[in-house]
DNA sequence: GCACTGACGAGCG
DNA sequence: TCGCTCGCCAGTG
């Protein structure tokens, strides 16, 4: 709080809330973004408390590979395939299908 | 106050 | 080409 430290989790749940509907992303492309390209694993924390908020669409936050790597924390549930599903992402074993083509770089689009 | 962990990514062997 | 290791940064124990 008060922190220029918690922007930086804002930060992340701003760009993650404006992913377009049937797009994903991943954490590196939103820590490159923030400008700290190598603090994915600090994105990734932040999505931890982005599940909470409905303004922020963690499920379309993936790993680079395209892996759902954080559907463990929807829950426990496939909560996290179902919904990229729901918006017209395939996911096949636990992965986005064509992810380059579904794949959205703040970066560029931002 | 120190050390380990963690929804990752890039580099090196 | 595949697998392993190191780096980053913040939070928690």
């Amino acid at each position: 709080m008060k922190t220029d430290k918690q922007n930086f989790f804002e930060s992340v749940y701003q760009v993650a809330s404006q992913i377009p509907y049937g797009m994903v992303t991943s954490y590196g492309a939103i820590a490159r973004y923030l400008g700290s390209a190598r603090s994915a694993r600090m994105v990734g924390y932040a999505m931890n408390g982005a599940v909470a908020r409905e303004d922020v669409p963690a499920h379309r936050v993936v790993n680079r590979k395209g892996l759902l790597t954080g559907k463990n924390h929807f829950g426990g549930s496939k909560l996290m395939q179902q919904l990229l599903e729901n918006e017209g992402v395939r996911i096949k074993d636990d992965q986005v299908v064509d992810f380059d083509s579904h794949f959205w770089d703040p970066a560029r689009e931002l």
